[in-house]
DNA sequence: GTCTATAAATTGATAGAC
DNA sequence: GTCTATCAATTTATAGAC
């Protein structure tokens, strides 16, 4: 099925993800769906709304792995390298879209960012759960939960939004090597950090 | 001194870095600065000209102590803790830095990039040297250098510009706690890191 | 539902008085 | 150097024909 609403927020997500809400213009979108301006006011009132459409979806697309991924019911280790797979494997299909929720989020008023994280059901208690008491078990080091889950996280993301730096710093602009160090990402990082934790 | 041309730099760093250039009016600027909006292009002809100062500020905040820090000639262990201990410090001082540069650095184009990184004097040759030699030596784990960087310096960036989602999935929204949480960073990564390569 | 035409508001930039 | 007034272009949004 392509209706005509399914180009309008496909184009949208398009152009909101790559120039952010200020940076979009409604008239990019209308040409990148293939028709014409008036008729996403038709179909949403405002650029707000359009955005607003987009925000949601980008947030939900990254939101469920997160949730399946810490609370599923496996040893640590297991756990770690399923999320840092999964993880990778989802930024690369959407390379642009964590930046774009970080950006965006950091623009919104608390309030905002509260309500519609909650409405997530983002939750990692089990995880948290779990990380105590394989230290109290004596599997991982002591090592502060919340510490372990970001540093989890940000060694997935970070590459991915700082892409066009490291690659002129760290690979002399060369984006076949870029894409090789990206390749590796996943192995290096579960190795990094269970050799962190492992006692 | 308090120069006009001293007080317009500052108030478009203030709303650039916060706004991005897109978000960011000429007109707020102006009464940042408490002048006309006219001596905004009295001193800097256009909006592309007075961001790209505030721009290169921004950037060259950043790189001289990546650059110190990493070409320091001290044991590998003590130049990750300075490391960390300098640029969390330096963040903490210009939280809403790192995002603004990630962010603006991935709209430009390629060349752009490459030229003006290539000017910022970054180079990591003595840092990666000095890994593959630690390595060598058998005093940490084999790990590829590129990836032990990238590593680092995400470990420090992530949680900044991750604040807004992290408080509230992680603190409940807590400020206080999420400063708390920031405040044992720098000892937290450095024991992390320490503790993957250690042999 | 989809288009053309146009309104209404915003915004970067300039002209010119002081 | 600094201001007021204003232009010119852009851009969101709506009205109305088909």
């Amino acid at each position: 099925m392509e209706t005509t609403e399914l180009k309008i927020i496909e184009a949208a997500k398009k152009v909101f993800v790559r120039k952010g809400k200020d940076g979009t213009r409604m008239q990019e979108i209308a040409d990148e769906a293939g028709i014409n301006k008036s008729l996403l006011h038709y179909y949403y009132r405002t650029k707000e709304k359009l955005f607003g459409a987009v925000f949601k979806f980008a947030f939900s697309k990254f939101a469920p792995e997160l949730v399946n991924s810490f609370n599923s019911d496996v040893d640590i280790f297991t756990k770690i390298e399923n999320f840092i797979n999964n993880y990778i494997d989802l930024i690369n299909k959407n390379p642009f879209i964590p930046l774009f929720i970080l950006n965006e989020i950091n623009k919104k008023d608390a309030s905002f960012v509260t309500n519609f994280i909650k409405s997530s059901g983002i939750n990692v208690n089990q995880f948290r759960n779990q990380i105590n008491l394989e230290i109290e078990k004596g599997t991982i080091k002591k090592i502060d939960p919340n510490n372990l889950i970001v540093n989890i996280i940000g060694l997935c993301v970070f590459p991915f939004i700082g892409k066009p730096l490291i690659q002129v710093i760290l690979f002399d602009d060369n984006e076949n090597e870029y894409d090789n160090f990206l390749l590796n990402r996943k192995k290096e990082v579960a190795e990094f950090i269970i050799n962190s934790i492992k006692k």
